[in-house]
DNA sequence: ATGAAAGCGCTAACAA
DNA sequence: TTGTTAGCGCTTTCAT
């Protein structure tokens, strides 16, 4: 096989633990002879010997590796199309990682049979959690969790701080929105989201809704919360409303193209923002407006604050929030006869 | 710290072989009888055991990982926005190694300090050399490598047959290309590539153009070789063709903006077409026609072919080459004034 | 059906 | 300055 430290240290004529303070030791505190030291180096280079890291890892229990479980609550999305949530946050985890020399592992669920024993086995020094599905069967999962980890869009608070959490300011950003659409002249607002898939941001985004509607003076009731599984019935009528905010860039794209469906012109008719405006957005037709929030930057962030959970501190600050801003595109104009 | 093996047989009543026998072993040859086994399940589930796969690992010497060396000999390509070719790959890896029950991981240079590091010291069952710069380092990288590996865009045969690799056809695909722009009326036709960065693909690309312009009778010399480090100098006069093919997607958006800068409009006074036709070809204006290979498709079957070489069988085939197709889109059209 | 023993390659505490 | 020893947690012969 490979060429192992005691081959090495055969060749140079000491012991393997010597071959390991030269080879792999901080400078510092080698206590080596440079004679012996150089002949360690030299026999190194004639075997072409290189450490395991396997064993070195076992040893020291630390992988240098941070996971990323793919596709746990929900489907596995592309990269190189459409909605661009996941390859936004991916740029960042991978900036992230790699300025403090960690690599990224993307997970399959089988990988360990559970997702539990991915998080739990050893392989990472380290995980990210940003499926937003808080089923009790995730809840569980993170419960029983015995590694680092950060969450991204959901609260620190939601697990009894016990992780550090990068989250957007949804209140403030759902308000850009309705802002926006108020000042266009919408009165009659609904808001699209997964009534069967309790994304925990879709509750605090409903909430932020209510709220900004009620600042306006607009009415937010059930009526207003249109659920996306549902969007054909929806469309079946003409739409009760004027102007649609998704929960997401998938949401939102999929409400503007059911309306387009129905012969329903956006924005002349209907008027749709969306949540995230990634590169997706640019895609659509027409241009889809978007809350924005700053995914890779959080993803970057979110790496920095698990490195220091990882190295045995307290991330500081616990938990980072980052304001949103609103890219108005083409999926937004005046309402029709008003 | 976390359960191990021994507690969880202590607890039973048994001894670690136990304990790896019931828990780990293939059903068929459990030789334990089902009373001790329920016990010994038991007992990993009270104590919440989870194998330490890292121990496993370095026991079996394997680590179910694929290593995807990423940005090695070229810059970190974002995958949320901008040329897709990178994305396109790693939804394909991602796909093909889920399948197989293994992870991907994108490993930064630093990573063990070398790539030569990453690439030898255990850390991967197997990897993906995407890299297309042949440089003298990186031949010496892939010599030097001593775990399965597969190529992409690099064939088999410039590194001995020793890997398998997935191409795709370039002189089929720029042959497609050419006849698109002859059919067009083109007659001058450049072919813009990095001069400096010795790319594997360019010199076949390159070829390609030779051949299938004097297939067309057209001329195919020096001045139809465009270095696209060199663009503005190329644009500050009447450019000298009236399309231009793109070394890859990137290159051509290139020429197309600086063509655009420079008043000469796309595709009206200058076709251009790319190589790679991904999602970032219709965010481009004009959308950019250009030569599509299946990146995510290859991506999948390069790691099958990984996954033959990581069990230890011969790759069959060794070398997988795919048509191209062409996507005829808005930056092309009939040259002016013909 | 179960156990004992060895060892994967490495590093660190302790000894010389 | 160098060596000895032990052990990380697991699996696998080889006994019993």
């Amino acid at each position: 096989m490979s060429v192992t430290m005691r081959e090495v240290a055969a060749k140079a004529g000491v012991t393997p633990t010597v071959v390991s303070r030269v080879l792999h030791n901080k400078a510092t505190a080698i206590r080596v002879s440079e004679a012996t030291a150089e002949r360690v180096r030299q026999a190194a280079i004639d075997l072409g010997y290189r450490v395991n890291i396997m064993a070195r890892n076992f040893r020291e229990r630390q992988t240098m590796m941070i996971g990323v479980l793919h596709g746990v609550g929900f489907e596995r999305p592309l990269l190189d199309r459409g909605p661009r949530y996941f390859a936004s946050l991916m740029d960042g985890f991978i900036e992230g990682a790699f300025e403090n020399g960690y690599s990224i592992t993307l997970c399959p669920k089988l990988l360990g049979q559970t997702p539990e024993d991915a998080m739990s086995d050893g392989r990472f020094d380290g995980l990210v959690w940003y499926s937003t599905h808080p089923s009790e069967e995730n809840r569980e999962m993170l419960r029983r969790c015995s590694v680092p980890m950060v969450l991204i869009h959901t609260r620190a608070a939601e697990y009894g701080n016990r992780y550090p959490s990068v989250t957007c300011d949804n209140d403030q950003g759902v308000g850009l929105a309705i802002d926006h659409l108020v000042e266009l002249g919408h009165k009659k607002i609904g808001f699209a989201y997964e009534a069967h898939i309790p994304f925990s941001e879709s509750f605090l985004r409903a909430e932020a809704f209510r709220s900004h509607m009620s600042r306006h003076g607009l009415r937010a009731g059930e009526c207003e919360l249109v659920d996306a599984s549902d969007l054909d019935n929806y469309f079946a009528q003409t739409p009760r409303h004027t102007a649609i905010l998704g929960h997401n860039e998938t949401l939102a794209a999929l409400v503007m193209q059911k309306a387009i469906e129905r012969g329903i012109s956006v924005p002349q008719q209907l008027s749709v923002v969306g949540f995230d405006s990634t590169a997706y957005c640019e895609e659509l037709s027409p241009k889809l407006t978007s809350i924005y929030q700053p995914l890779a930057e959080m993803g970057r962030d979110a790496i920095n604050l698990l490195v220091q959970s990882m190295s045995g501190q307290k991330p500081d600050p616990l938990e980072l929030i980052y304001p949103c801003s609103l890219d108005i595109r083409g999926s937004t104009s005046i309402p029709i006869g008003e």
